[in-house]
DNA sequence: CTAAATTAGTTGTTAATGCAACTAATGTCA
DNA sequence: TGACATTAGTTGCATTAACAACTAATTTAG
């Protein structure tokens, strides 16, 4: 006898969604505004990826890492950075070296070129980086940076509460 | 700036780039993983990709709303939605009539079966946000969500200055 | 020492994306 | 009216992503 549309129709008022509120779209429009604007410089001047670039930008910073190693700090798939690797080291913007311990492994370097292509990039991600949060005080720099933490870690523990 | 390689101290001529600490990436890691985990529910329960839920979580608020239309609210390509489109309708979530004062355009909704998935999805997506966030004050929830919409505003005045 | 299990990395396949070219309907303006 | 430009939407094509199967090197157990 359960019948939604006439014996209480005072509650069952019909649900809706405002995307443009709802927080995982914003973040995600946000995120691709500001990455899509980064991507075209990198493209333009560099003819560099997000990824290419993540990955050099990884290589700057941990000099002989493993793509695996890389993986797991740039969260790319195996898959993804064994194509980008090729890529790259067919431009010469980074060395690979098999690993003397550990056959399997191999040991990557950005390459002279690619060490010039990395210090040029980076004051340019500086720079945009500061541009973009001119918007904001310090002190709301921090607490935006902060959340973004604090999210990012409470993320991770509702992945397990799925089903 | 804090520097955590202090060997060379003395004339920091090179540039390092600390990718985990460079706010676009964040950024981008963050909603990759919000996104990531609400993309797990739609498809698990749905069958729905992230960019079909948007449409009809858009046809939602907008019944009769053009392809048009819909693209510049989720900011998704035509082509994209063209094809999205395509697959709804095929399985039967969504109605399309072609509009009678312009014969170009069509008017989309959800069809009954849509605005039952609708429905249902709604509340869930609403938890969702309810339980990422749970780890914000409702002051912070508050600064968050309005530090989003001025970086966003303000990250569209950066695109002209790409040069 | 050797068989099974792990690990690092590559490759195949399929689907999704992004851009441009295209069709068809409408609007503009001389 | 009639050539031309715009607009809505579709399709083709090349690139990229996601997932799994695979090779080869190393580790673990018995």
């Amino acid at each position: 006898m359960a019948n939604k549309s006439s014996e209480n129709a005072v509650r069952s008022e019909k649900p809706v969604l405002t995307l443009e509120r709802f927080l995982p779209y914003r973040l995600s429009i946000l995120s691709n505004k500001v990455s899509d604007i980064v991507a075209q410089t990198y493209k333009d001047k560099f003819a560099l990826s997000i990824t290419e670039w993540r990955i050099m930008a990884v290589l700057g910073e941990y000099p002989g890492i493993s793509a695996d190693e890389i993986s797991v700090k740039t969260q790319l798939e195996k898959s993804i950075l064994s194509r980008a690797i090729s890529k790259l080291l067919k431009r010469n913007l980074i060395d690979r070296i098999t690993a003397a311990d550990d056959r399997r492994r191999s040991e990557i370097y950005l390459s002279e070129t690619g060490k010039n292509v990395y210090e040029e990039i980076v004051p340019l991600s500086y720079d945009y980086e500061t541009h973009l949060l001119s918007c904001l005080s310090p002190s709301e720099k921090q607490i935006f940076s902060d959340l973004i933490d604090r999210l990012y870690e409470h993320a991770d523990t509702l992945r397990s509460e799925k089903s």
